[in-house]
DNA sequence: TTAGGGTTAG
């Protein structure tokens, strides 16, 4: 025997933490239910096709509260719901965040016999992957008697979606060897594979077979401008943007924009942006080219845009304004900014602690960091971690470094990485604590994180200042054998050598440098120059980044 | 009716 009952939903997505059956016991006053039993029974055409319809036209105008509603309703009153009902429900399920509904969803189409069809089944696939399942997901493309190419596309972006991109470049593989039919969206997909792994030949080849097969279309070749400037090759990224026959469309601008900014070149990405309709996605990226560039310059007038094109309520958009300000020196821009954000998530309480913390404001990182638990809404991930230990370390906070160190691992369950050793450690150092230090490092061993280049140059630069030769000169040859060719872990060996007075050996280790042909950048500053008439004004826009 | 391309903090 199998008893179902369908429950209604009448709450949006973002209250979806509520059950189900929660949601019952509250009074229908509270309730926004855009179908109610009236409204139902004012719709004209109730036959199935009709009502399915319905369904489709309210999850394609986003609409998944109603579309759930309806579509309870339709279980109440119709006896023939078929596999055009489920496709829109379980979207809908997906959209209200609420795995409960889903299952639900998913039972009752087992009940009527429609879950082995293959379209309700591929929409099942996508439905569990979206909901993070991606073992109900692959259950259910391996239970297909048949699959079709949109079966094969929709399994590939589960794996993708999942972090699993050599999976889905098996899967291509295995569609080759099979000689199964394979789509533009099969391509896009193996192409984001590839961009993943970093495999440029297997992209290549992708690449190849698309122009074999003549499919450049807009989405596709979005999809290699990505690749391309995803692996530091910007100059094809360009070749296909102008060698595109389609009509070029916003997506494939922002690709160009951010893998120009990727890649360094600033100016190219900003001559790009003017030839676009300004848009959020472009506006970020643009941004984030003023900040890598110390550009405040144009960074102001993209602040300029935002506003005249009410942008400002964007949260992504309005975290990356207050980046830049913060990277270009304009700590209180950038605290305006962040008190703007309506909707603060956890990238922006992490990048106005991480502003605070640079600009050797340890205490209002720690304040603020303190109103972000007040608020309770936004839980701190492993770089908020990071923000607040580097806000201590900068400001030389050290009893509340190593209360953080402790207290971000037992309260929120975050595991520190090598970056929150390095950090700590070298914090340790600074303050003198070297046997604390020594058994921090030993038990980072012992629980298995393998100390990075950060670790290790850290642990040099504390032997430099506490004078601890034989443990300094074990950090330094791990140094050098993990980044042979980092400038940077020269100069604190040579700062270690001269600390300690082996003059011998900085000279000896200056003359390895010009051998190996390693040589260190000068430091500097940018300082923007705008010409008014026959005056100058000057911008000065914080530290380059080399 | 199902599947695809772009953005922010370290």
């Amino acid at each position: 025997m199998f008893r179902l009952k369908l429950l209604p939903c009448y709450l949006p997505a973002k209250n979806c933490l509520y059950s189900v059956l929660k949601l019952t016991t509250l009074t229908r006053h509270h309730l926004s239910n855009h179908i109610d039993h009236h409204l139902f029974d004012e719709i004209p055409q109730k036959d199935i096709s009709s009502l399915n319809s319905l369904l489709n036209s309210y999850i394609r105008n986003g609409d998944a509260v109603t579309t759930w509603n309806l579509f309870h309703k339709m279980h109440c009153f119709c006896t023939d719901l078929n596999s055009y009902t489920f496709t829109p429900v379980l979207n809908a399920c997906w959209a209200l965040q609420n795995p409960k509904l889903g299952i639900q969803a998913h039972t009752l189409m087992i009940k009527l016999g429609v879950d082995t069809e293959i379209v309700p089944k591929t929409a099942l696939i996508d439905m569990y992957s979206k909901y993070g399942q991606l073992g109900d997901s692959v259950s259910a493309f391996y239970e297909m008697g048949y699959r079709d190419v949109v079966a094969w596309n929709a399994i590939l972006s589960s794996y993708l979606r999942h972090g699993l991109p050599q999976k889905a470049v098996d899967l291509f593989v295995d569609m080759r060897k099979e000689r199964l039919e394979f789509s533009e969206f099969t391509l896009c997909s193996v192409l984001k594979a590839c961009t993943s792994l970093k495999a440029y030949q297997k992209g290549k080849q992708i690449h190849a077979l698309i122009l074999v097969l003549g499919r450049d279309l807009v989405v596709l070749s979005t999809a290699l401008i990505n690749f391309y400037s995803n692996l530091g090759q910007i100059d094809e990224a360009v070749e296909i943007y102008r060698t595109l026959s389609w009509r070029k469309d916003d997506i494939m601008y922002n690709s160009l924009i951010s893998g120009c900014v990727r890649n360094k070149r600033y100016d190219a990405a900003m001559s790009i942006m003017s030839l676009i309709r300004p848009n959020a996605v472009a506006l970020t990226s643009a941004l984030s080219a003023c900040s890598e560039n110390s550009d405040i310059w144009i960074g102001k007038q993209i602040h300029g845009v935002m506003i005249r094109q009410e942008f400002i309520h964007d949260t992504q958009l309005s975290n990356a304004l207050l980046d830049m300000y913060a990277k270009c020196g304009k700590i209180r821009e950038a605290s305006l900014v962040f008190d703007k954000i309506s909707r603060k998530d956890v990238v922006s309480w992490t990048s106005m602690i991480d502003a605070y913390g640079v600009h050797g404001h340890g205490a209002k990182a720690i304040d603020l960091f303190k109103r972000m638990e007040e608020e309770n809404n936004v839980l701190p991930n492993p770089v908020t971690f990071l923000a607040v230990l580097s806000a201590c370390g900068h400001s030389g906070l050290v009893e509340l470094g190593r209360e953080y160190f402790y207290m971000f691992q037992e309260k929120y369950g975050l595991v520190p990485g090598p970056a929150h050793y390095a950090c700590f450690i070298d914090m340790l150092g600074r303050a003198g604590q070297i046997e604390e230090l020594w058994s921090l490092f030993l038990g980072m061993v012992e629980k298995d994180v393998k100390p990075s280049s950060a670790v290790w140059a850290a642990v040099l630069n504390s032997c430099r200042i506490n004078l601890d030769v034989e443990r300094g000169e074990f950090a330094a040859k791990r140094l050098i054998q993990l980044e042979p060719d980092n400038p940077g872990n020269y100069v604190s060996l040579s700062n270690f050598y001269a600390a300690i007075g082996r003059w011998d050996s900085v000279d000896e280790l200056r003359s390895i440098m010009k051998k190996r042909g390693i040589f260190k950048g000068e430091g500097g500053s940018w300082v923007t120059m705008h010409k008014f008439g026959d005056k100058f004004q000057c911008e000065n826009s914080g530290a380059p980044s080399f």
